[in-house]
Parts: C-alpha cells; structure tokens; sequence
DNA sequence: GTCTATACGGTGATAGAC
DNA sequence: GTCTATCACCGTATAGAC
C-alpha cells in the first residue's frame, strides 16, 4: 500500500499542481493510480469483456461506488488503461526505431532487447493489447499516426540502402519487418502453447525468451545475409 | 439457407448413422450444424465474454431456448467449437510435421504453406484460440498431446541430424521452431496493427500475406544456414 | 423439435448519507 | 472523497404450449 503510493509521487504531484486549488483529501490521486493500476492488472488478464468492475474494485481495495466516482464509466476506465499501456510500452521502442543516425544493427539489437525484456515484466501485455484492437481495429488508426509511422519509414530506408549497397539481401522491407516482430512477440502472444509443447515451466520459459534474445539477433541477420 | 445445408450433408449422415433409431424430424441434425456453424462465427469474432447467446440464435435463425435444447448450456456451445476447431484446422498441421520420412525441406514448405492458406480462409482463428487458450491454459495441455507432441519430436530429430551432418547450422531447435511459428502466425494474429502500419486493405493484405509463403521459406532457411 | 413467455442472477451505474 | 444501499437492465437458462 504504502509502497505503491510512494511509487506515484511524481504522478500524484503533477496531478496537484494541475488543480492547484482544494487538493482536499491528502490522497486523491494515490487512490486514482490505485484504481488504474487494479485495472490494468485485471483488464490485461480478462479483456474489457471479462472484466468485472467489482473485481477491479476489490483489487484496488475500494468500491465500485468510488470507482465510478473517479472513472464515470467501465468504457472510460478500459480507454485509459489501454492508451496508457500503448503509450508506457510501445511508443518508446518505436521512437527509438525511428532515430536516424543510428545504425541498424544497433536498432534492431536494441529492439529486441527492449521488447523482451517489457514482455517479460508484462506477460499479459501482448495478448491484451492484440485481443483489444482485433475488436476495435479502428483504434489502431490513433496508435500508428502517434508513433510506429516515423519508425517504420526510417528502418526501410535503412533497409534499402544496405540492400543497395550489397550489404543485405534484396528483399521487401515490410516481409522482414514483419517476421522479427513476429519472432519476438509470438511466444508471449501464444506463451501456452509454446509452454506446454515444450515442457517450460514459469523459469523455463523465462529463461527460454532470454537466450532468445542472442538467438533471434542472429536469426534476423542470417534472414539480411545476401 | 439451403447451401449450408448441402455443403453439411455429411456430417448429417453421420449423425443420423449414429443415432440409428428416431430420425424423428427431417432436419434436426442440420440445424444442430446451423447452430453450431453460427457458433463458430460469432465466438471467432468476439470471444466467449464477448459473445451473445441471443447473437448466435439469430445468426442461425432460430431461438435461444433452440440453442439450450441442442447444447445444454454456453459452456458446452464453445466447448464444441474450440475442439472442432482445433481438430479441423490444427491437428493435421501437426500430422503432416509428424511423418518420418517426409524430408524436413519439404515439411517447412508445407507447413508454411497450409497453414498460410487456413488462416487466409479463417482469419479470426489464432486470435480466437490464443486468447481462449490465455483464458484457460490448462485445455492446452490436451490438445499438445492429441497431436503437437509427435510432430516437435520428429522435427527437432530432423534438425539434430542436419546439424550434425554440417548441413544447418548449430542452434537450438526450439528456438528454430519459435520463429517459423511467429512468422507465419504473426501477421494474422496482429493484423489491425500490420495492416495499418503497411496501409494495406483487404486486397492487399491478401496479397502480402500470399507473397510472404515464399519470403519465409527464404527466410527460414537462411536462419539454417551455416 | 420448435416456439413464446418468464424466472433468476449478475453487472454497470446512481442516490444519498457521512 | 468514500461509503452503503439500491436500481434498471441484460444475458443465461428453464417451463410449458404446440
């Protein structure tokens, strides 16, 4: 408890600062992060459908009363869940992808690196995120002008100069872009198929993705070797 | 109407076989099949939270209490539609990738090639059984028997033996198998996001999806090269 | 086998006291 | 801000007529 509201002081003092007048109670905006973050636990587990409410509130420790209070509806409280989990976890990697001055190589080992290791704080992630925007496609629209467009764009070119120049294979940009994502995210997206197949339990598993990380650097570019 | 009923003549004939005594009705096989063919359609797209028991009665033209007189309850509904689905569209994957002699060249064209051409025709599919599987992993661990376990354990042999003949490159099997898995799922599973990202419509993606069958069997065997 | 009508429980949301 | 109590609705499931 007491940990958690030590963890969002910084938020809760932005949040102070903005209403500037009656701050009130002296944890408004502990509780509000409290609320977000019971959701964000039980939304990545279940899907906006199989969510309850009521379990959102136990697990925040309150009731739906106040949550209702902070978030006035269930649709509301998905919609900030789900832009802040884009925003915290993919938004970076994906400006990161789009730095120009640096090299390929260095981008791609970096985001591997990076993606795993967010996967594996957040197992639920992927799924939730994938599952989410398969019934609401349209929100990908938002998400892809906000970030992946600039990233994208700058890899290809990196790609096609390397292909030019007879460094890497020629290829389409998009078939190879398309495949490392695949080769990173596929086994958090389907982590019980790939568990139960290969007899990981929880340390296998964790253990399995994190010699990945080499393993898929030197995949990807075998994949580029001409 | 009329041509979901031809196109399920045979599995009514079976039914009717079965049953042997009381064909009572002209059609109660059928509507059995109409309903759960809806099933199928509305738990593809929506989930089982997702989905409405009244959605599914209309889809099949008939009612809700029809829907209980066949299959008990809703659990019992998806029951029926994850294994069959499972069945139809996974299992003989698996078998093709279990025969021993079929050489592994071979087997990887023919994995990517299939399972390409299925997910084309369900395109909800790999999201509907990942997230189903997220929601409840231990059905996992009986579908890896029925028909995964066979298949891993004659391709890794395959994979040892290239390796140690010179042929592929050293590297461990699972990690092989991971990849071509995600490459090949991966643009289903994700597609709002790939097909924003790319600007594709319908018409394109199918296109890319179609080239990709080449551009991953390339790919995939790179990875093997030494 | 198929329908109409209804029971029943659960869920999101609100009212109002403190 | 936070709580208790309550509402209106919706979704699954059943009863019973035909």
């Amino acid at each position: 408890m007491k940990r958690v509201l030590r963890t969002l002081a910084g938020e809760y003092r932005r949040c102070y600062i903005n209403h500037m007048v009656k701050p009130s109670s002296q944890n408004d905006a502990a509780t509000r992060d409290r609320i977000l973050a019971a959701a964000r636990e039980i939304f990545h587990r279940a899907g906006f459908d199989g969510a309850r409410t009521q379990d959102i509130a136990d697990a925040a420790g309150i009731n739906k009363a106040l949550l209702h209070y902070y978030f006035r509806t269930k649709d509301q409280l998905f919609e900030a869940v789900f832009e802040d989990a884009f925003r915290t976890h993919f938004a970076p990697i994906f400006e990161m992808m789009a730095a120009p001055d640096t090299p390929l190589d260095e981008k791609i080992r970096r985001f591997i690196d990076t993606y795993i290791r967010t996967l594996l704080l957040h197992p639920y992630l992927p799924g939730f995120v994938i599952h989410e925007l398969n019934r609401n496609p349209q929100r990908m629209a938002v998400m892809a002008m906000s970030a992946g467009r600039g990233a994208l764009t700058a890899v290809f070119d990196q790609l096609r100069q390397g292909m030019a120049s007879g460094r890497y294979r020629t290829a389409d940009p998009r078939q190879l872009m398309v495949s490392l994502m695949g080769m990173v995210v596929y086994p958090f997206i389907a982590r019980p198929v790939v568990s139960e197949l290969l007899h990981l339990d929880e340390r296998a598993f964790h253990d399995f993705v994190l010699a990945r990380k080499d393993e898929v650097h030197r995949q990807c570019f075998a994949m580029l070797n001409p």
